[in-house]
DNA sequence: GAGATTTATATTGTACACAATATAGTTTTG
DNA sequence: CAAAACTATATTGTGTACAATATAAATCTC
């Protein structure tokens, strides 16, 4: 077993660069699709997710993309100085920042609707072959967090 | 079909989502297996790159892990600040910066030989099942990739 | 062999990504 | 109700990531 120790580290043959390499082809592929629209993908992400249902606040945002305030917060005012969304204080609870998008950002939603198809399409597979691998995926993703503490 | 339109839009459905969300939680995983090292993720890409074999040129570096020089310049300015390479111009032809291992740099290759099994480990899946998966990302990549001029 | 083209790297500017810390507001506890 | 604990967001600092541009060296062409 000696001799297979080295190719082991070859970053072509470890899972880790796949998956790497894969997030890397989708920003080039999303780059030319989101230009358009003013976006960047992080930027997309965080809109997917207020077409999804707004007001929301900063940290529920950060719970639904695994994203921290030190990215949102740069994030969202980005957003807000192209006027799609909007930052304010809630009533209730002062240290709540709740979002919610303005007719611009609303209406952008429109605009992204052909991305996921367009997409699925350059993946080169089916919907159920595209579901499979993103099933895997998160099934990766829940093994490698959940791991963590056992190491 | 109207009706699918909508969750269609969801994060947690696309693809896309998924591959970012595993590579955060492999970033995850890696920063305290790489910090007793003093590597970040890409770094330690770089380092397996230099561990295959060098002298290698950025350009080389760059084309096996996918990134250009605005981002390898810095990363290996830091690791050659951390006294694990050195970059020397090349004398046949003098555009070229070399890097090459110290021994310090060498020396951290088997420190860095538990890691792999560590992550197959945490992965949760055997290495038939890492080497499918890896597999099917490659070709996810690929396909993403040769899509591009066809939009 | 001088000029145009190409190639390799560096630099600059914008935008994530996250750890660590700070701050302010809320809730809990005695 | 006052002190302690907790929570939500912001700030700072380091490190990618990449487009666009700059620079310098090598190569190609006539």
């Amino acid at each position: 077993m000696k001799e297979t120790d080295a190719p082991i580290l070859a970053p072509e043959q470890q899972l880790c660069f796949a998956v790497y390499a894969a997030g890397q082809a989708f920003a080039r592929l999303y780059r030319p699709l989101l230009e358009p629209l003013g976006l960047t993908y992080p930027q997309y992400l965080a809109m997917l997710v207020l077409w999804e249902g707004e007001p929301i606040s900063v940290t529920g945002i950060g719970q639904r993309l695994g994203l921290d305030t030190g990215t949102l917060t740069p994030l969202l005012k980005r957003l807000e100085a192209a006027g799609l969304v909007r930052r304010t204080r809630s009533a209730e609870d002062e240290r709540r920042v709740v979002v919610t998008l303005t007719d611009r950002g609303r209406a952008l939603k429109e605009r992204a609707r052909t991305i996921p198809d367009a997409v699925a399409c350059a993946s080169g597979r089916d919907i159920d072959g595209v579901v499979a691998l993103r099933d895997e995926l998160k099934a990766l993703a829940r093994a490698l967090d959940t791991s963590e503490s056992a190491l």
